[in-house]
RNA sequence: GCGCGAGUGGUGUAAUGGUAAACACGUACGAUUGAGGUUCGUAUGCCGCAAGGCGUGGAGGUUCAAGUCCUCUCUCGCGCACCA
């Protein structure tokens, strides 16, 4: 037999499934279908990375798994296009950004398929094709005819140095969560959205879906729900969730820049004293109603704040009832959605403002905010010059006077384009449903191919729809506020609309953990440590480096790449494809009682750590299994073919060479998955450990049932227990059948 | 400060309360080869000649039996944070 060469086996069923497209799907399968995603990359110019490489691995395994479990599995994929990077890019090489994402995205393809990742190709989809946004701009449309979309002026935040004001979101520690620099306000009028009117669906959500924990609570603590009662002290209103403290309230504060008196008393209602009004710091104008009431004696703020300025402090007071001087009200941390970017490499924002000048009377004489009529879109990104943004933080956009003077589409008038662009997360707001239906012209999906891969909430359960949702939705942790929560209300909102089947989009989502460069770094290209996958298939093959990403640590768990373990997956891989040579010909051999219980008990194994995701142990019991087979005289073609079953989602490639050449005319990936039997699982005999006082002394194989008084008697007749005993007195003794036995003595 | 996780060999890590370190990497020795190693084999927690003892961040506790359960404590990571 030939020796085992990914170089030549990798491309050779690449070209084969391709050839066959085997892996797109369609509406009219009898099977349950099974929506498993992965989230879609943003094409950068430095290609695919090992992070990716482990979120697709994992996700391609788990379809795999499913498809040979008998479901008609969509695995889609896209890009997420639009943004910065590239459109820095652009500037930087004075080439147009569409150029530079199309180079892109034909380089991650074909590193996807240099991966063998069992994509459907044929549902991909691309943010920034004019056939997709046009449906972004279109989805836009409907918030803005329902009022969830408006514009207001209001201080952003400001990045000087990307030019572009951010969502509340995308600042982090008063800094760009981009580049890193001290984001200043800048008041600006802006495109809202009102993500705000869905705080309570999106927290009461969070109870229907399959989410880890610290998803769920991250997205709480980014909602930031607090239940508390608006009371009036005169004129003053103040927002508290404790207003049973309201007899300790010996002042009030509201907003300001710097801390002072106002001058000012108000009356507590409670107490009906006059206490002063003060400014400061520390209340934030942004929350509740921007005013508090001081309770010194039962909050270490307003104590701190009452000592330093000698403010009276009331320690005894007599507690209030919760709505006794105020109604209870809930305020959100949650702010409203900052939609509108100044740059070029977006979504253009589809309105027009028709600008017919004011009346005599003063009010405008125009037809103000005009949505582009349906047939007009999708709104075309115009050529243009130059991608540089401009410091009055006008979008280059702005500067087309062609494209931007436009007659008005409601009185024929002159008007002008909005300039502003979506911000990059639009796109990525709603691909999930587009993947349902991506070439729908008519519709952004339709409502039969949605309730066929999303589910329908409004109909029991059936064969045909596992529930609601994408079924398992997998992707990075830097995701789980901002975009998880941005889908989320997009597809609520439509749901609310009757456009979609459900209410929650994913039903299940999991997270995979940063791989790290050796020495623990973050990767990146500035520290040069970035590994490439490219270089590890040409030495290793891409089956290598999906097992060895599997098995290189807990899924969850962020993770240091380590270039001189990738030896370990590639041996195991060399040993499978050698143990085929084992398998005597012309002659039938059965499984032993051992071989069974070996065999079933590592399909059982591997199956429930792929469903957990603890693809690290699925992998060491495969090859736990084939060093097994390894020390068997002659191997059973039926065990050999269980282990490449079991191998075939983690190493697609070989297990398809090596399951072809045993003579199966058909797809490996086409085959059932094996299942356990029950009563296969344990042997008759287990080694029993023979402890004395709790420490091992000794061993003995026997049956799992054996006797308590018949163990005993051949512990009894064990040398190496015997002189443990000797001059002792049994106190105890424990027998746990088929395990342990421990004899305490005095 | 509050809320979650996690601390195990030289390394990555594994262990339904029941033989701690499975599976790998590395290392050592040996084999194969003209040579090489992305080949094969054996060994490999620590102390000890041995008998044996000691070992899962630290200190206690529960239990016949604890990495696992309980209490306290230290360290690291993540999330939230002048949010009233």
């Amino acid at each position: 037999m030939n020796e085992y060469d990914p170089k030549e086996i990798e491309p050779k069923w690449q070209k084969e499934w391709e050839k066959k497209r085997s892996y797109d799907v369609a509406e009219d399968s009898p099977k349950p279908k099974y929506y498993s995603l992965m989230e879609f990359p943003y094409p950068s110019g430095d290609g695919l990375h090992t992070g990716h490489v482990r979120g697709y691995t994992a996700m391609d395994i788990i379809s795999r798994k499913r498809r040979m479990e008998g479901y008609n599995v969509m695995f889609p994929i896209g890009y997420d296009a639009f943004g910065l990077p590239t459109e820095n890019y652009a500037i930087k090489t004075k080439r147009p950004p569409a150029d530079i994402t199309r180079e892109n995205c034909e380089n991650f393809e074909k590193q996807f398929k240099s991966l063998g990742m069992s994509f459907d190709w044929s549902r991909e989809v691309n943010t920034t094709d004019p056939k997709y946004y046009k449906w972004t701009q279109w989805l836009f449309l409907k918030f803005l005819e329902h009022g969830l979309a408006y514009k207001a002026k209001i201080p952003i935040n400001w990045c000087p140095k990307d030019k572009i004001g951010l969502a509340n979101e995308e600042v982090v520690d008063g800094k760009c969560e981009r580049c890193g620099t001290l984001v200043e306000l800048k008041e600006k009028e802006q495109w809202m959205l009102a993500i705000t009117k869905y705080a309570d669906k999106l927290l009461s959500g969070l109870d229907e879906v399959d989410y880890p924990e610290r998803v769920k609570v991250q997205q709480e603590n980014w909602i930031g729900r607090s239940e508390g009662a608006l009371i009036r002290f005169d004129d003053v209103e103040i927002f508290t969730t404790r207003p049973d403290t309201i007899r300790g309230a010996t002042f009030v504060v509201v907003s300001g820049k710097a801390d002072k008196f106002t001058g000012k008393y108000v009356t507590n209602p409670a107490t009906k004293e006059k206490i002063p009004v003060w400014e400061a710091e520390y209340v934030y104008s942004d929350y509740g109603t921007g005013a508090i009431m001081g309770v010194p004696a039962d909050d270490e703020r307003d104590m701190l704040f009452a000592e330093k300025y000698s403010l009276p402090i009331v320690r005894d007071y007599t507690k209030a009832g919760f709505e006794d001087f105020g109604k209870k009200v809930i305020k959100y941390k949650l702010r409203d959605w900052v939609f509108s970017r100044q740059r070029y490499w977006g979504e253009p924002i589809p309105v027009i403002h028709c600008d017919k000048p004011a009346r005599p009377d003063g009010r405008s004489g125009g037809c103000g905010i005009v949505p582009v009529p349906e047939k007009d879109l999708p709104v075309l990104l115009p050529e243009v010059k130059n991608y540089q943004p401009t410091d009055t933080g006008e979008s280059p956009l702005a500067s087309i006077e062609e494209w931007v003077n436009v007659a008005c589409p409601k009185c024929g008038g002159k008007a002008r384009r909005e300039t502003d662009t979506m911000p990059n997360w639009a796109g990525s707001s709603w691909y999930f449903l587009r993947y349902c239906d991506p070439h729908n012209d008519k519709e952004f999906a339709s409502m039969e191919k949605l309730k066929y891969w999303m589910g329908d909430a409004g109909l029991p359960r059936t064969e045909r729809s596992s529930g609601t949702g994408v079924d398992w939705y997998n992707g990075g942790m830097e995701h789980t506020v901002l975009h998880l929560l941005y889908s989320r209300f997009w597809n609520k909102f439509l749901f609310d609309l009757g456009l979609v089947p459900v209410s929650e989009p994913y039903k299940k989502r999991t997270s995979h953990g940063l791989i790290l460069a050796e020495g623990g770094e973050k990767m990146s290209k500035s520290k040069g440590n970035v590994v490439n996958p490219d270089a590890i298939i040409k030495s290793f093959g891409a089956d290598t480096l999906r097992l060895y990403e599997m098995f290189m640590g807990p899924f969850e768990q962020a993770i240091e790449w380590n270039e001189s373990s990738l030896i370990g997956p590639r041996r195991f891989l060399e040993k499978v494809w050698k143990l085929k040579a084992k398998i005597p010909k012309g002659q039938t051999l059965s499984i032993g009682s051992q071989g069974l219980t070996l065999m079933h008990s590592t399909i059982k194994k591997v199956s429930e750590d792929i469903e957990a995701m603890r693809f690290n142990t699925a992998v060491s019991t495969l090859m736990i299994y084939a060093n097994a087979l390894e020390k068997h005289g002659g191997i059973v073609q039926e065990e050999y073919e269980t282990l490449l079953r079991l191998l075939a989602p983690f190493a697609p490639h070989m297990t398809e060479e090596l399951w072809q050449s045993l003579g199966h005319a058909d797809s490996i990936h086409t085959q059932p998955w094996p299942k356990y039997d029950q009563s296969k699982l344990k042997s008759g005999e287990a080694t029993i450990v023979v402890q004395v006082n709790g420490r091992v002394r000794g061993k003995f194989v026997a049956s799992i049932d054996m006797g308590e008084a018949e163990a005993f008697e051949k512990v009894k007749s064990l040398p190496e227990i015997q002189k443990w005993l000797v001059g002792k007195e049994v106190l105890k003794r424990v027998y746990v059948p088929g395990k342990v036995i421990n004899i305490v003595t005095s």
